[in-house]
DNA sequence: CGGTCCGTTGACGTGACTCAAGTTACGTGG
DNA sequence: CCACGTAACTTGAGTCACGTCAACGGACCG
């Protein structure tokens, strides 16, 4: 199965710090920007949890593996999005920059003011999971990266055309399905005219209503 | 696909008013007890949410339907724990019960003193969708059965046997999977001597730790 | 005691996986 | 700038785990 057991035997995780205007988010207490290179841990299980990460510019996968190698990404953050918080004082998934990323480490204070704001986080992360069961316990191949493709172009703003930071790898393992269902898919909807690979992580999509269609 | 859309065309949906001595729940201010019958609704996508539950008695399944009738399970409640909190202002998933279920309906009070005992569960509700997600994403129905019979028998206080409050169905609908593979999977389970089916929803784990060593 | 729902089992089909052989993109050093 | 090595991606052929289709058995209930 090619599910990067070979990426645990850890990449450069370089990890340098580069210090930005600091400027608060919301009722956190907010520190400067560190930067991560591709491939850099940011967290791993076990790691004490408790500081929460905005994604200042990059990406971030969060997953975990089984003893045998298998991967499941549990989810991406993009640029803007909040991530970090657990259920336990540890961590129990792994977190990884996949791309050139700047996180604004965000220390939570010890009686919040900022409850209902991570209530809302904490609630939107669990409707993202629920969606997410919903699509790899019941989804096809095609349906699984049509979803994926239609989701990521909302999140980038709905340009007609994006660039993903993540491999296919990545993509399979958030998806629950092989790289190489992937690639084949991606030949599938680029042969039937829905996207366009501009580049091999610069999609267009050229039909949005066809494949918003296939969403199931 | 055996997913039960024909489950859609509403059962008796009879919801009963039974008044219990009330008992507060925590901080929230908590009402009488409502009786479900197997099969009743509670809610359903689009319903006016704000109102949590906690099984008194019973067992409940969340879950959503596919347009073609193919259905997710999210998950299961049973006795002694809460749900029903949402991102929206809506609920997204129906929640039904399936056996003869008391709801404790608790609602939420407009300035919270419950609110970190609310982003617990949410964060609870999280993990949980997460490990769902891991399960279903990356395990075989094997490793998926063992690891759902591990989690009941847990759930249950971990007696050597429990009863099942589910169907094959629902079960199957659970881990992403059709009911004719959850049927073959107890059956070969219980012929290599890990489980015994004292009666078709009662079930004794005879092995633990073998069961347990096939969770991946 | 007949109907219905639920569960089991078998035979067969297939969507996605595995294995394998390329090709393309990219960074590094000469 | 090109040569090289490596990682990422693609494509094809064959396999397999799980799904589909179908027949049947048992439990419950009016």
């Amino acid at each position: 199965m090619h599910t990067a057991a070979a990426h645990a035997t850890k990449l450069e995780l370089t990890k340098s710090q580069i210090v930005i205007a600091p400027q608060t988010a919301g009722l956190f207490r907010a520190n400067s920007v560190t930067t991560f290179n591709a491939g850099a841990e940011i967290y791993a299980p076990g790691d004490k949890a408790g500081t929460f990460y905005h994604v200042e510019f990059g990406a971030v996968r969060i997953h975990r593996l089984l003893s045998d190698g298998r991967r499941q990404v549990i989810a991406f953050h993009l640029a803007g999005e909040t991530f970090g918080f657990e259920a336990d004082r540890t961590h129990s998934f792994f977190a990884e920059a996949i791309a050139p990323t700047g996180l604004r480490a965000i220390n939570r204070t010890a009686n919040d003011q900022a409850l209902p704001e991570l209530l809302s986080l904490a609630l939107r992360g669990m409707l993202r999971a629920q969606e997410h069961i919903m699509m790899i316990g019941r989804q096809t191949a095609v349906e699984r990266i049509a979803g994926f493709l239609v989701d990521m172009a909302e999140r980038q703003g709905g340009l007609e055309h994006f660039d993903i930071p993540m491999t296919r790898l990545d993509i399979a393992d958030y998806l629950g399905l092989t790289i190489e269902t992937v690639s084949r898919v991606f030949a599938k909807l680029r042969s039937a005219g829905l996207i366009k690979l501009r580049s091999i992580r610069c999609i267009e999509i050229k039909k949005h209503e066809a494949l918003r269609s296939l969403c199931a």
